[in-house]
DNA sequence: CATGAATGAGCATTCATTCAT
DNA sequence: GATGAATGAATGCTCATTCAT
């Protein structure tokens, strides 16, 4: 009876767990997409409840205040990418180009789908504690990560020069970024598909062995 | 006798004027520390007046309101670079790839005297009336040009390739706001002179005619 | 269950609504009572909500802003007289000079119970913005047409003489309104009663048919 | 020699005098102007200044401050009247009826030519310190002095009845005013020269011997 | 769990007044 | 006399946060 006992107990806290992760993502959705559009500070939380559909008190149960939930969206959108870049380069295949391309081809797209969002990155980070800083330089570190070893990988495989990967690597999260952060100039004259391509020619001419 | 008072009339105008110029300047110094150190949402004026050792209220009688200090600041940062970048590349000789370097240099060193400040155009460009976004979109164009044609002659010198010089542009400043951007990390393994090098090693591998 | 919860629902909203009446009443009279002796301009949203003992927030909840708050002050309390007028009339009964004399009586005796708060309405009306300032004519208008009415009754019965009814009735207001509006001087002298009697007696020789 | 002395300096006296004067009402007049139109307290003392075509310091070396000044300009006001009342009575001659026509006649003339300064005296006279209020008081009690002789005169040739002769004046006074006050309404349907007319029958009638 | 009424600290902005020139 | 740059107190309004229901 016990067991039966532990059971219904684990079975509830599963349901409730759940229902905790529905009501996360609900409100991050919403507050990504308003905080996004309008900015950080500009961003009341009324705005976030009303279009979450809940009312104000409720976020505070799930994020502990502004701040917090600023550190949240950011961090949620910082995962997206962290997890997107290793499984894009898996199915790149071996080539180490063609991993490299797919790598900075993800993180285009993925910037595309959330352009107002890597803004939002850009613009609020500072507004963060230390702690949440942290975080999501630890984050963007996550993100490298894998593209660095790709990078490694090239040079090894001595189709890349032996310069510093880390600044490769930078450069190809920032120029992906570019095309949210300058994408008032760039988006007037390419579309997605030409940027990644003309810019994947010159990372490519940079870091190739000649 | 109309003269001598035309004359004094003028001085005491020059006098004026100069005492306006040395008050707006003294007032976006200020403002331009404070707003870049702490962002400008959590600026309070009396923090800037502070700053200038002035009251809150002159601040007022020289710029409308804090939209419009915010930018006032944020021009007055790039019109150093608008400025700035020809005079270094005419001092840079004749030849293109020189004068590219010059430009990707002075890019940098300026974006390193005034970090705080870049990250602030960065985080706060988008708080800006659409009337202020109009004018640094124009400034930052207006920066971009003489580099343009740096690398226009490049292409019909035969250095460099005939790619779209608008992309190549955006990359060079891109990695000269880089050096602000991106401080927290690659500010902890290069110093400026070295990040120059590399990353314009980077640059001109990208471009240069194989 | 539908039927039970439609009810707790009805209930619940009867009781919000009667609350929010109750709030609104409650700073709606501090609002008058402080203005009334202060005056708009000299009044801070502080000193209401310190009257009403709420918080300032709680009164931008009820009313948007400042202005708004006196639109709603001087509109209560023309409607209270356009509420009261035809009351007394009707308990006048059927002859015109009664009905008259009602109707000014009952003008007097609610100056008399908000002589502040009159005053206030000459005074602040010309804050109001264009469509407030509409509102408060269209009640004044309102508040005149039954008085109006009754004259119109008078001439026809043949007891007052056929003059412009919109002149009367502006005196018969003006009159009354001039208790609160010169009290620092005819208070000194008259009692209200007296006051009523002797203003009663020259506005009826004026219009009485000889 | 001394007595020579004595001659300039009082004709120095009387010029520093004239011009004093001529500042006071230059200031005084601005100050009515954009008062009267924009209300005491949303007028700055700014706007009276560039009115006048003076600076703001200036102001205060002739009325102490901004409620002085107020005071200023209702007393210019109201002694406008003050002195027209009598003199219009004087022209018109001796007939009791006809002087006191004359007297409300004046009235609403002199009302119609500063229609917003009286306005202004009915929003703001509450503003004023008890001592401008106590001043403003006894003006308009030596206004109304003379139209109450000429009551009395009425009584006394037994064309007028023999009613309170501070309410009737009063009730002059105030349907002159009602020309500013009302004149929202009552001017959209009478021109001056008929309020007068038809106000003064009604006047006339409340107070004439049957 | 969920609500939203209530709080009150915080801040931009204005403007009467002063005073060095 | 005249100026207007400079001051800083005063105040309307917002919004993150709490808590009784």
């Amino acid at each position: 009876m016990a067991q039966a006992l532990d059971e219904r107990t684990a079975k509830r806290a599963a349901r409730t767990d759940a229902r905790v992760q529905r009501r996360r993502r609900q409100i991050l959705d919403a507050a990504t997409e308003v905080m996004s559009r309008t900015g950080f500070h500009a961003t009341a939380m009324q705005a976030v409840a009303d279009r979450a559909g809940i009312s104000v008190g409720l976020i505070y149960q799930y994020f502990g205040n502004k701040d917090d939930l600023l550190a949240a969206v950011i961090v949620d959108i910082l995962e997206d990418f962290r997890d997107q870049v290793p499984a894009a380069i898996e199915r790149a295949g071996d080539d180490p180009v063609e991993r490299f391309e797919a790598a900075f081809r993800i993180c285009c797209r993925v910037v595309d789908t959330k352009r107002d969002a890597v803004n939002l990155t850009y613009r609020e980070s500072r507004t963060l504690s230390a702690e949440g800083l942290e975080q999501i330089k630890r984050l963007e570190l996550e993100t490298a990560e894998p593209i660095r070893l790709v990078y490694d990988e090239g040079v090894a495989a001595g189709v890349f020069r032996d310069v510093d990967a880390r600044l490769v690597v930078q450069n190809v999260l920032l120029v992906a970024h570019a095309w949210a952060l300058k994408h008032w100039h760039v988006g007037r004259f390419l579309t997605l598909e030409q940027y990644i391509e003309q810019e994947f020619a010159l990372l490519l001419a940079s870091v190739r062995v000649a």
